[in-house]
DNA sequence: GAGCATCTTGACGCCGCCTTGATGTCCGCG
DNA sequence: CGCGGACATCAAGGCGGCGTCAAGATGCTC
């Protein structure tokens, strides 16, 4: 359950038409951008980076498939061209343009949220890359959720991953023990020392002299740190 | 630009339809198997891993949308159909069954090539998984809905697959109580306790000591997780 | 409709984790 | 030199997550 719907461009010159799409998607959850030419579709294209687009190809200042054409220099994002016109050409100039869907005018709203559907997996299949954040003998794999010392797997509870987990992501940058009460704890926590205890645990299980810490140092008055280079001496 | 193009699976009960797709794509260089049955379609289809699927919906013995559905199952491979149906619902059904795209009959052909190489295009942006997963002892063959422990076949109730496919094709990384339920129990469960009890079940049928698992391992506070290498000691 | 396999639902006990308080240590500053 | 504040460490306790068992509920085959 999301808070807020996919992004979804809608580029058409006709407002009876937007007027149309505005009320099936936005019911479904969706969020909804509207342009009526191609410089304002690529002006909002770029200011908001959307999700998916729903392009018609006639519109008054330019062709759609240029538009769709323009739009894969940069993004990768589901292009869907809704058209009146239904030759095949005009399909197949679309379609390799860039287009990964095509639907001629009239279509029903099913099929449409159905095929909005197939676009959506698509997005989704990207391949995820992996976030690996490397220190001296410490290593912690986020996007595999595991954390290695010289190669040793080391078991961390729910909180003493989350705590190190978030020190990984800004690595080499202090964290102020307000931060990290908002971020693990929640937006009300207080209690500055939850994060002592639980970083003390941390140490047992990362440092290899847990009184002399040199990956999660202190860094007095102010927060704690994760070394992102760690020097020998 | 490959030595030889993309097979594509080819499955329609008119053999005029399957002599007209044969001249449309194997002069365009793509390798072609032609399947006139769901079960000949299946045979093929695990025998060689094609790397598109050309589906009619109407065969003598099945649903062209449950065999998408099966397909779906264990590859990301392409699923376009191709059916004389152009009712709505139809398109609906099988583009949430998974697949990618509907061409109602009768089509263009060059349209088809378009949409075809549409679909290639997606394919090459996510790199293809594995359709076999073996993990220590633990063996599970996503297209043959086929698990092994020691090469002793093992039989699963649906939950029971279901569970440990999703697990399979995620191996490695931590599945969250809330996406194992989306994807075994549908997207409003909210039971966490059904993970528990099937956890255990499968458990008992996969894991040497159930009691200790080496492979189903559950990562407190978070959910479970298959492990995709498996050390001795 | 009987019988079987499977899924759901509930109860219960254990273990581990988080919290919380007490105490100890270091360091700067008056 | 004594004091206070920030930080570290330890231990105790409560609570919730997790595993397990088992009894209904459900749905299927024959």
């Amino acid at each position: 359950m999301t808070a807020t719907g996919p992004l979804v461009l809608v580029v058409d010159d006709e407002a009876q038409v937007r007027r149309f799409l505005r009320a099936a998607l936005t019911s479904r959850g969706y969020r909804l951008l509207e342009a009526e030419s191609v410089r304002e579709a690529e002006q909002l294209a770029t200011g908001h980076n959307p999700d998916i687009y729903l392009l018609d190809l006639t519109l008054p200042d330019g062709d759609g498939v240029d538009l769709a054409r323009r739009l894969r220099e940069w993004t990768k994002a589901p292009i869907i061209v809704l058209s009146a016109r239904g030759r095949e050409e005009d399909k197949v100039n679309a379609l390799d343009a860039g287009a990964d869907d095509y639907l001629t005018k009239p279509f029903g709203v099913n099929e449409l949220l159905a095929r909005l559907r197939v676009a959506q997996r698509h997005a989704q299949a990207s391949p995820e890359q992996p976030v690996v954040l490397e220190t001296g003998p410490l290593r912690v794999d986020l996007s595999r959720r595991e954390v290695t010392v010289e190669g040793r797997e080391v078991r961390l509870t729910p909180t003493e991953y989350r705590l190190l987990a978030l020190l990984a992501r800004h690595a080499g940058r202090v964290l102020t023990h307000r931060q990290i009460l908002r971020e693990v704890w929640g937006p009300n926590a207080t209690e500055a020392h939850y994060v002592r205890v639980h970083m003390a645990e941390l140490r047992k299980k990362v440092e290899a002299d847990p009184a002399r810490p040199r990956l999660l140092v202190t860094e007095p008055g102010v927060g704690y740190r994760l070394r992102d280079r760690v020097e020998s001496a």
